[in-house]
DNA sequence: GACATATGTCACCAGTCGTTGACAAGTTCC
DNA sequence: GGAACTTGTCAACGACTGGTGACATATGTC
């Protein structure tokens, strides 16, 4: 009754904050989703939880996306480029591994790069059944592909798996299984990002002998 | 009625096939489980379905076990040793390493290596927050500080650590996303294997400058 | 055979899930 | 102002889940 209200007296009016405004309630539902879907299990992200924390009815969000399957492969696309990583090439891949564990958890929410936030996702819902073929898809498409075509050489759908392998291994154990051997002193430090950059390498780079 | 029958003339005295036999339903029960887990997500699993496959009555499966946590929990270790990979030398790590590849989805069930459904299960059910903690415990413990201990040189735990995280994005490739850029001709087959041993050893090895 | 115990069976609970349909309230256009 | 449409709200459905207690049946012991 309070936002009847205020509404009715239109305080705010020439702002569309969000009140009967369409694709501002689909945006807030696809940013919460895919806050809770980089934390959680795809079966653990429940859409009352979603819909809550983007403080939209329930309901809506099987309206607007129409099954939570469809939400969830809305989720790994971008909104802007088509790809996960658009024009990814050995350079923005290397940087994005490096800032999968150069970002903390607690980063400020919304700040951390979308390109993350989407590995993050498809860390945590392999192994779901219903979430699987759609990762399988958008890793192919999104990832798998583009990368191969940047590299050179032979092998190239090989070592942009290999790399793809490494850097999902690296993110399963920084971030979700907590393990992080790194962070002590900053020798130890270097000592990770050199062995890091020769595991990378020896994925990526082709064979010279 | 039959197996009661079957029971009073006692055609098979001696062998205490499985009925009204407690050790036995366990196992069956944590077979059944251990199966299942290694193929679908913790949420995925349901204790009916565990019970329906080992050919007992869902309740007993709590009753047994206390809780689907612990069931999943006692999955992961082993019977005979306590370790998921006990006196496990870097040969051994490398010898799973390879099972994990060579073994085809359709081997002959129960014909698998037990480290290697162990190392599914663990895959699987990593991103679900009730599977999580088990999970990290049993890396940590199981794996992570043996594997570690066999190691010699500097940084032991973090190699360790970048090899399991090696071995588990490569496991997440074949196994669950089912991206298999090797298995074409032997010659890319055996590239991937010196490249597998590349990476595999900048992870493991000492570093040597 | 009678009892105590171990093992298995069954029905059911409380809860959560994704999804849907009926209805209310706002917006736009005539 | 009223019709047509969009957007949001509410309550409920059926299906599932893990777990529990009452009961039935078999086994072992005297």
């Amino acid at each position: 009754m309070f936002t009847t209200m205020l509404g009715k007296m239109s305080m705010i009016p020439p702002v569309p904050s969000r009140h009967r405004n369409a694709v501002a309630t689909r945006q807030a539902i696809l940013a919460s989703a895919r806050k809770h879907f980089a934390r959680e299990n795809y079966e653990n992200v429940g859409l009352r939880e979603i819909a809550g924390h983007a403080g939209v009815d329930p309901a809506l969000v099987s309206r607007y996306f129409g099954s939570k399957e469809a939400l969830f492969r809305e989720t790994l696309r971008d909104d802007d480029e088509k790809d996960i990583m658009d024009g990814a090439t050995r350079e923005t891949l290397a940087r994005h591994f490096a800032q999968l564990f150069l970002e903390k958890d607690d980063a400020p929410p919304g700040e951390r790069d979308i390109h993350i936030e989407r590995i993050l996702i498809l860390l945590h819902s392999i192994g779901s059944p219903k979430a699987g073929q759609i990762i399988h898809n958008a890793v192919q498409a999104d990832i798998l592909d583009p990368v191969s075509q940047e590299l050179e050489g032979e092998d190239r759908e090989m070592r942009a798996a290999m790399a793809l392998a490494v850097l999902m291994g690296m993110g399963i154990m920084h971030n979700m299984l907590s393990i992080d051997t790194l962070e002590c002193t900053p020798e130890e430090d270097a000592r990770f990002e050199k062995r890091l950059t020769r595991i990378f390498a020896a994925a990526l780079e082709p064979m010279d002998d």
